[in-house]
DNA sequence: GTAGATGCAAAACCTTTGCATTTTG
DNA sequence: CAAAATGCAAAGGTTTTGCATCTAC
């Protein structure tokens, strides 16, 4: 889970300004358990009478996805969809049950994005790992 | 490269009707080097003057989708495309700078997502990997 | 004060659907 | 012939843009 705070500081950090639509963005994003789409933090904003208009929504986590903040991940049903990150590079175990991922810790990918580069004589220049599943609670909910 | 025939072939088999559009967007996918979009399909169905509508061609791509002779990537970039595939299940490793996609055999990519498995007592059930950099034809044109 | 942000509404896109018509097996 | 597939046009969504106004620095 990312804080509003560490997205606002990273904001600041980055040389772009402090607003009121960005602080409330970060914080409905902080507030988001798994992932969400644009249309769902549109919603949001909605709801909280921000007064903050879709394009500022869209902006902001265009933003935030420029800086490592969030990150773009595609649904297996084609949707798209956001989900908080922390700042170094990592994939996410997204739980089709209950929607929350999951970070993933780097446990051998590099070694293995190393051999396609060599097998193929192939530049690796960046990536995309997503994984779908359900995660240990939905495991046991339907178990019971 | 997938042919036409190939994409025709598995259509047969699995009990798919054979009518002229899916034959032409087949043509159309094996014609294609690299990913493409469905607009640029829709483009090439209108150049080609075969009276292929809109609706035809996202339907019989998101057939060939379903059979796994095609899949849907998203470019770094955000936009949905396609590349042809081989029946098997793989993965691609897209130039960025020439667009073609090369297979990536499974050099020890399931037993990275075993250890996610484990690690998290999380159930794989799907993933999808991508991966972008420059192929050896386009690095060894850059160095010229 | 000025560059950068915002809101609004409209525009631009992309994808899907309903339905009458045509085609395949 | 019946079931499946097609084309068209319209609907449904999502994301982007232009522009006047506002605000952080």
């Amino acid at each position: 889970m990312t804080s509003a705070d560490e997205l606002v500081g990273t904001l600041d950090r980055s040389g772009h300004r402090l607003t009121t639509p960005r602080r409330v963005v970060a914080g409905l994003v902080a507030a988001r358990a798994g992932h969400f789409t644009a249309a769902d933090l549109v919603g949001d904003a909605r709801r909280a009478r921000s007064g903050i208009g879709r394009a500022t929504v869209f902006r902001t986590l265009e933003l935030f996805s420029e800086l490592g903040l969030v990150e773009r991940v595609d649904l297996p049903n084609g949707e798209h969809a956001y989900v908080a990150c922390e700042a170094v590079h990592h994939h996410h175990a997204i739980c089709t049950s209950c929607g929350r991922s999951l970070d993933i810790s780097d446990i051998g990918l590099s070694r293995v994005l190393d051999g396609i580069g060599n097998q193929l004589d192939f530049h690796v220049t960046s990536h995309r790992l997503e994984v779908f599943g359900v995660c240990a609670e939905c495991q046991s909910r339907v178990t019971h």
